[in-house]
RNA sequence: GGGCGGUUAGCUCAGUGGUAGAGCACCGGCCUUACACGCCGGCUGUCACAGGUUCGAAUCCUGUAUCGCCCACCA
């Protein structure tokens, strides 16, 4: 270490260091010097490469982002300096439906596909009562613009948390790279068939009118009843008692359905109801679905109330007999016409057209009113609380429609996929089992369409039959090299823009990916696939995915998913999964709760690097309260660091051997905790890390400074002081390289005052570097500063409780030790006379310690 | 209903077989030539509960309670 020694000649500490102004001291320099920058020059084996997940634009950041965003510098940082070139790129995810609302209120526009692009639209200057109606190129314009500011927001409060991203590296899911990948890859799949598109009863949101997928889906409780009805049957008299939730859909009721084994009811198989109000003759049938325990046993089948009835109707071949609208009102029907046939058409009619262009809940009602006055309402409705489906998104139920959608294949690659998650390094491990339950628990392929419009198209268009209709047999594609396309605005290989859905001509799909269809893809996004090979064979597969645990089983599930359909492989070789932000009631911190504190503003409060302690004190995985006192315990640590520092690097005199114990001891201990450190930061505990090396450097500021500060001022000779100047400054240089990842604005701030690159770019300490000048560790001096450190914890115990000053002298110290400990003793008793101001010194062989103290007076 | 994680000082949390810890809060003291944005000291516990394994359990096993999360076919 005699390279820390011979800077020396030029240290520039400063009479009063401050945190205050650090963020914009540095924020600039290391942006000039390019210190966070990627070389590509590199081989994969000396990157490491960062998927970092992409903050949803709209919206602000809260204090749940800085959190995990700090865990994943901390990691990069840490790679940096063991000489990695680390690829951190940023994304915004601008893509989706929060961006489209907030575009919609902001500017007073509505999106409408049918509408040709204008390449001179200007949105108006005030929204206005009734939105203007714009083509989806003009709308997507209008979103961009929106999230181009919001992103300029985000990324000065990335960098003030000092954030080591390489800024050239940035990405959005709609640019047009991320587009480009989206639809290349979407393409490729449906060249292999692992796209496809049906046309099937899907999950659907009735406000959005959008398809939803599974993993968007929660439930939510809702009060909700049972009402008993009574299905005549067809011969043979007698009544078959059913209960449901739903009686609005008995017009929608193609079959009964209860348990094979169920003895009430398996002398009805085969036999046939007839549907109260509607008279609907339908089969009873069983299913060892149906649950004897529930309700009466024997349930109503719709066409569709809820996935089970999918899963019956495919089952048990049913008929369709659809009645709820995109919109989720209830369809017009003529009874008595083909499909809608009735023992009683006009009793029928009569009976629907009540029910007619009623929302669902609306028709619930009114039904219910119905069977009641006809008798086939059995007692009241029994009320009932239970989990109802909603897209996480929605306001209202989600109902289950027909209507054609794209697909991905994933239910074919479950045991693939099983096998990935095992692959995958998690952390933390037990992680991995979310990912495992959730492909076992998928219930079909991923359905990726949705009607909306702020999102990556599908490139593809239909040939339009002489009829009219579409020809979706025959999808048309664009060759690669054309994308991204817009098959709203493009036109086809081999037509005319005038031939746009006209028979012989031809019809852009309407629909947009699911945003999670494009995050999927964010290695290759920004990885360079397709576009730059040397950096995408330099960074894929990458080296680690941070994200939070809720989106384990959309953005994680999917990425492996598309990287497995794509290259047979992982995307990435470790995934490291943070907790949330708690308030202090343990609630999930969200915007909707009215909790969120600003993120800018405790960064200002308590300093980037007081946040930082925050967040990089939580262990990964692990669900943590929002707290201030631990970000100004963290501030205090790092002025500490400023001070202490101060101390070491002022007036430090000659260096010299390493001979006192107390040096060697200190020398010993920084070694044992940059190896423990290391170690720990390869398997991504970082809090482990900070708790330990926070907890030295106390021991350090609070015991060694203390014993060593008149030796180093001269009063023991210089052979002594050189002693004292070397231990401080090795220990000193190597506690903040460690500290670098976590307080880079401090660390950063005092490596300055004796260097002149970038402690982030410094190499991360070695063990044997710092126990190189003693020759390697000594544990006898561990064992002699740490009786130093009691035999001076034992004197300000003393003065405190007689409430005399530090500065008093003491008059005599009896130490009794083992004897083993005599000599260790003997090591420090300079040190130790020094520090404690002690003008006698007694010891004696005891067989435990102890010290007692008489005071001067 | 299935799975995962937690339950340790008033609060936030470390601690995976060897005498219960840290910080904050609280109480008391101290201008000590790095730091008053400081320093020194003190108080504080049936380690959720019940069994078991062990010379020894906060730690390992079994069960229970409780909180949270994820999943589930929710008629």
């Amino acid at each position: 270490m005699s390279s820390e020694i011979d800077r020396l000649h030029d240290v520039r500490v400063p009479d009063k260091p401050a945190l205050e102004g650090l963020e914009e001291k540095w924020m600039p320099r290391w942006e000039q010097a390019g210190v966070y920058r990627f070389d590509r020059s590199r081989p994969r084996a000396d990157v490491y490469a960062i998927d970092t997940p992409p903050p949803t634009v709209s919206g602000s950041l809260h204090v749940g982002h800085v959190f995990s965003y700090t865990h994943t510098d901390v990691i990069a940082r840490f790679q940096r300096m063991r000489g990695r070139a680390v690829f951190y790129p940023m994304g915004w995810d601008d893509n989706g439906l929060p961006t489209e609302r907030r575009a919609q209120n902001y500017f007073g526009v509505r999106c409408d596909p049918t509408l040709p692009y204008d390449p001179h639209f200007a949105p108006p200057d005030k929204p206005g009562k009734h939105p203007v109606s714009v083509s989806r190129p003009n709308f997507i314009e209008l979103c961009a613009r929106l999230t181009a500011e919001d992103e300029k927001v985000f990324e000065a409060l990335w960098r003030r948390l000092g954030l080591s991203v390489d800024w050239n590296l940035t990405y959005a899911t709609i640019g047009r790279r991320a587009q480009r990948v989206s639809q290349a890859s979407f393409l490729r799949l449906l060249a292999r068939g692992l796209a496809y598109q049906v046309e099937a009863p899907t999950l659907w949101d009735v406000d959005f009118r959008t398809a939803v997928a599974q993993a968007e889906l929660e439930d939510r409780e809702l009060p909700g009843a049972y009402h008993r009805i009574a299905f005549a049957r067809a011969s043979g008299g007698g009544r078959v008692e059913i209960e449901t939730t739903r009686p609005e859909l008995i017009p929608a009721c193609v079959a009964l359905v209860a348990h094979p084994d169920d003895p009430r009811y398996q002398p009805l198989f085969g036999t046939d109801v007839v549907t109260p109000l509607f008279g609907v003759r339908v089969p009873i049938r069983a299913h060892e679905l149906a649950d004897p325990e529930k309700g009466s046993g024997i349930a109503m089948i719709c066409t569709f109330g809820d996935v089970t009835d999918v899963v019956w109707w495919r089952a048990l071949s049913l008929p369709v007999r659809a009645i709820i609208q995109p919109n989720g009102a209830l369809r017009p029907i003529a009874w008595g016409s083909d499909g809608w046939e009735s023992i009683d058409p006009g009793r029928a009619q009569q009976a629907y057209d009540q029910l007619a262009n009623l929302s669902a809940a609306k028709a619930r009602a009114k039904i219910v009113e119905l069977l009641r006055e006809s008798g086939d309402l059995i007692g009241d409705p029994r009320p009932i609380t239970h989990a109802v489906k909603f897209y996480e998104k929605g306001d209202r139920p989600l109902e289950i429609v027909t209507s054609r959608q794209w697909f991905i294949k994933s239910m074919a690659f479950r045991e693939a996929l099983l096998s990935r998650a095992r692959e995958l390094r998690w952390h933390p491990s037990y992680m991995q089992l979310r990912l495992e339950n959730w492909i076992n628990g998928l219930a079909g392929d991923w359905c990726v369409s949705r009607q909306r419009f702020f999102g990556v198209p599908f490139p593809v268009w239909y040939p339009v039959l002489p009829d009219g209709t579409r020809d979706y047999a025959n999808p048309m594609t664009p060759g690669e090299d054309r994308l991204p396309i817009d098959p709203s605005t493009d036109v086809p290989d081999g037509y005319r823009a005038d031939q746009r859905d006209v028979p012989g001509g031809f019809s852009g799909d309407p629909d947009v990916m699911d945003t999670w269809a494009t995050s999927s893809l964010t290695p290759q996004i920004v990885g360079g696939w397709l576009e730059d090979p040397d950096l995408f064979a330099r960074v894929f597969p990458m080296d680690l995915r941070p994200q939070a645990h809720d989106i384990i089983r959309t953005w994680l599930f999917s990425t492996v998913l598309r990287s497995e359909l794509e290259f047979g492989a992982l995307p990435w070789a470790n995934a490291a999964i943070s907790g949330w932000i708690l308030d202090p009631d343990r609630k999930k911190m969200s915007k909707s709760k009215g909790n969120v504190v600003t993120p800018m503003g405790l960064l200002e409060e308590h300093g980037s690097d007081g946040v930082r302690y925050w967040a990089a004190s939580a262990r990964p995985g692990t669900d943590t309260a929002f707290d201030p006192g631990q970000m100004k315990v963290g501030r205090r640590l790092a002025i500490k660091l400023l001070n202490a520092s101060k101390f070491v690097l002022s007036k430090p005199g000659p260096a010299g051997e390493v001979t006192a114990a107390v040096d060697r001891g200190l020398l010993t201990m920084v070694s044992r905790l940059v190896r423990e450190a290391t170690a720990d930061l390869e398997d991504y505990n970082y809090a482990r890390v900070l708790e330990r090396t926070e907890s030295l450097f106390w021991f350090f500021c609070d015991n060694y400074l203390e014993l060593v500060k008149s030796r180093r001022y001269g009063d023991h000779g210089e052979a002594a002081a050189a002693s004292a100047n070397t231990a401080l400054l090795t220990a000193l240089s190597a506690l903040l390289r460690v500290f670098a990842p976590f307080l880079p604005f401090a660390a950063e701030e005092v490596w300055s005052w004796w260097h002149d690159d970038s402690i982030h770019r410094a190499a991360w300490p070695l063990p044997e570097e710092i126990v190189a000048p003693i020759g390697g560790e000594d544990p006898a001096g561990v064992e002699a500063l740490e009786l130093a450190a009691a035999v001076l914890g034992e004197i300000r115990k003393k003065k405190s409780e007689q409430q005399r000053p530090l500065k008093t002298a003491v008059a005599r110290a009896a130490i009794r030790v083992p004897p083993g400990s005599r000599a260790r003793l003997a090591d420090v008793e300079a040190d130790l006379r020094a520090a404690g101001l002690i003008q006698q010194l007694d010891v004696q062989d005891a067989d435990a310690f102890s010290v007692v103290v008489e005071l001067a007076a």
